[in-house]
DNA sequence: CGCCAAGCTGAAACGAGCCTGAAAATTGCC
DNA sequence: GGCAATTTTCAGGCTCGTTTCAGCTTGGCG
């Protein structure tokens, strides 16, 4: 789950992305305007967190610039303590969350969670695709049978990016651009070791295989 | 389905023809206004993609003059960041579609496929003849009797090719230079082997031999 | 009618892509 | 710093899509 971080402040950057990396996001970062536009026109990330004040511009003009060119990640606001104007200013220009500073990275967090939900149309914490659930707060699937599987955090971010589109083809590179940040792209092969690991839980024909062109999830095999 | 990439930068000319092959282009290169010029009169694209930043001379004097030349195939054009003057003087020329940089690979892809469609006068994203429908993201043919097959790139390239003007004579030469890029030409009778197995599917007589000139898709047969 | 060229066909050869088990590297934690 | 869990890589084997081959059939033409 791709997220974008746009924060100045190299302090509270590092130390907010630590935490989003271990949420289980794959965070890129950009410390500037220019940088934030940029990444976002370039990559597709699922969710962004802009700080609004920036060295070169406000993050409305990042933002607005965004919708100009129709991306349409959902974004989430930070800005200093009961700035109202902002938040108006915000919400206006197709934000989707707000939060002042100080706040506790759990209810970052969450609220990221949830304007992901909202995006994709989702109401509950879990994804399900046939009789197979996967809980986005333990990190576990459980499978037909009743059974409940922790999942590493590769293992659980694969089989999300599966599981949420049952029957849509993903080809190995878009599941690594969806897994893994800009900077560290592992090899291919990675991939297909953890769909390997991932059909010993689910079944080997759960996960289908179209040489050539990617994996795709079916609940019912 | 042919697309000559005009691009001077040889890291993002890689890059490109690299995504642009996955989804099943035949792609040719150009690095320079010269090579460009000839390769557009040359070869039958059914697709360009110019940079206008070439070291030779601009991408526009290659537009103009493949237009004048009555060249008809669709052209999109890259270029850096807001420069509005190229685009005007782009679109005026007859370039079909306009993208700056940075993009994100998909959104190139994506227009594409529309400014071909647009070309062809084609709205959805299948292809129709007859009863037979191919479905480009799913890479698969629908047959009269309402089954669907999954199809191998190769395959499907070829049927794309022939259902995409039905009734069309294409010597199995064209179909060849249509399906590989010209570094790399399989022996003819490998069309013949294809076109064996395309009328497995579709039924003997909906794809026609015309002896000593080709081949072409007859829906009602 | 008989010859030749073009096309058809089944099978085999080839190679890229995928699978697999294990080893190596990395990360997190005490 | 050392241990355990996790992630990543590696090498080998296997499968399937692609291409070729050799023999056969068909159609056109004298």
């Amino acid at each position: 789950m791709r997220l974008l971080l746009v924060e100045d402040d190299s302090l509270l950057r590092d130390g907010l992305r630590n935490e989003l990396d271990r949420a289980g996001f794959s965070v890129d970062t950009a410390s500037t305007a220019r940088e934030a536009r940029l990444l976002g026109e370039q990559e597709a990330y699922q969710v962004a967190v802009l700080d609004l004040g920036l060295p070169d511009g406000s993050g409305f003009s990042v933002l607005s610039d965004w919708r100009d060119r129709k991306i349409r990640f959902p974004v989430m606001i930070l800005t200093a303590r009961g700035n109202w104007q902002d938040k108006v200013n915000g919400l206006k220009l197709g934000a989707d969350d707000y939060l002042t500073k100080p706040f506790r990275n759990e209810e970052l967090i969450a609220r990221l969670h949830a304007i992901m939900r909202r995006s994709e149309g989702r109401v509950e914490s879990a994804l399900r695709a046939g009789d197979f659930l996967l809980d986005e707060n333990r990190q576990s699937l459980q499978v037909p049978d009743g059974t409940e599987h922790l999942l590493t955090g590769t293992e659980f971010r694969l089989l999300r990016c599966l599981m949420s589109r049952p029957g849509q083809l993903y080809s190995k590179e878009h599941l690594i651009e969806q897994l893994y940040s800009l900077d560290d792209s592992p090899n291919e092969n990675t991939i297909e070791a953890y769909i390997r690991r991932l059909r010993k839980l689910v079944g080997h024909d759960v996960i289908v295989t179209r040489r050539g062109q990617g994996y795709l999830f079916n609940a019912n095999a």
